[in-house]
DNA sequence: TCTTCGCACCAAATAATATTTTGTGGTTCA
DNA sequence: TGAACCACAAAATATTATTTGGTGCGAAGA
């Protein structure tokens, strides 16, 4: 039995904060909800349980750790049929350099988004591990010029 | 003057560490880098204020939280000049379902990612807030299916 | 080569923070 | 009405972060 979570005006809050700053203390997040630490602890933590947050990341500067090239490549696949799908994302997983693969409606079967140093690095990359994966037909990079929004809070509705 | 940072073998372990998990304590994460608490400490404190590390997010089960749809939208402005992306990007900053908003090369102009409660919602938001965004041209919509990959860890170089 | 400086580190003390415990009041349901 | 259950606050305790002082090593200059 699933236990069925429902979040209060205060539990959505917790977790508007928590997206846009995990570093917050405990008893500066309980002052901003207006709760004493106690039970705000017991609230995250219930979260955390319950796998509502799922987990605590630190985000890099790209640039500054030599990342300066990131990408989405729409992909096609020779067929549709489920083996081929297990075969890609098979071999998509043991690419470290594509961070996100989701299968999508449309024309292309999937969008990856993928990051690398630079642009002659980014072609190695895509020409000795990703355009060689046997059951990808045809494949289209956009490069991202630059990023005017990056969110990491989503609207809890 | 900014400061270049050259990042050693153990920066980089710490980079890979806390990009995995911002939750770590100091204490495991020194144990696992092989240094004591003080030096470990300093070490992150130095990618913090460096820029390196540039912040710390909670990470959400968006179907628990009642987002169940995500979708990356193409989008073609009227024109390619400076006052239209600038119009474009400061109406999509307003959106908090659009929570990604890339220039990119290729035909269309923009990639944009939303989260929306489900198809329903999807809809509305386009048709109420995104649509008619003036100076959009045209929009493709490419609906998420399943998600394979969505990794928090850039492959350091 | 010798000396000195500065850096990275460790161990241990201290300060800050998380977590547990205990008790209270309010709400629901039999 | 009253029994059981929550959600909460205050305070005690445990855990963790942070600071301090001291050591050794490597690089730069005499």
């Amino acid at each position: 039995m699933k236990p069925k979570i429902k979040l209060d005006k205060i539990d959505r809050r917790i977790l508007e904060i928590l997206q846009a700053n995990a570093k917050i203390t405990n008893a500066q997040l309980a002052n901003e909800i207006g709760l004493s630490p106690a039970p705000t602890l017991e609230r995250v933590k219930k979260l955390e349980v319950s796998g509502i947050i799922k987990s605590y990341h630190a985000t890099l500067n790209n640039e500054k750790v030599g990342l300066g090239v990131s990408t989405f490549v729409m992909v096609s696949l020779k067929g549709h049929n489920k083996t081929n799908i297990e075969a890609f994302t098979q071999a998509i997983n043991e690419i470290d350099e594509v961070i996100e693969c989701h299968h999508i409606t449309g024309s292309g079967d999937f969008i990856l988004k993928i990051i690398a140093q630079d642009i002659a690095a980014y072609q190695k990359l895509m020409l000795e591990k990703v355009t060689n994966i046997e059951v990808v037909d045809n494949m289209q990079s956009l490069v991202i010029l630059s990023t005017f929004k990056d969110s990491k809070v989503m609207p809890i509705p």
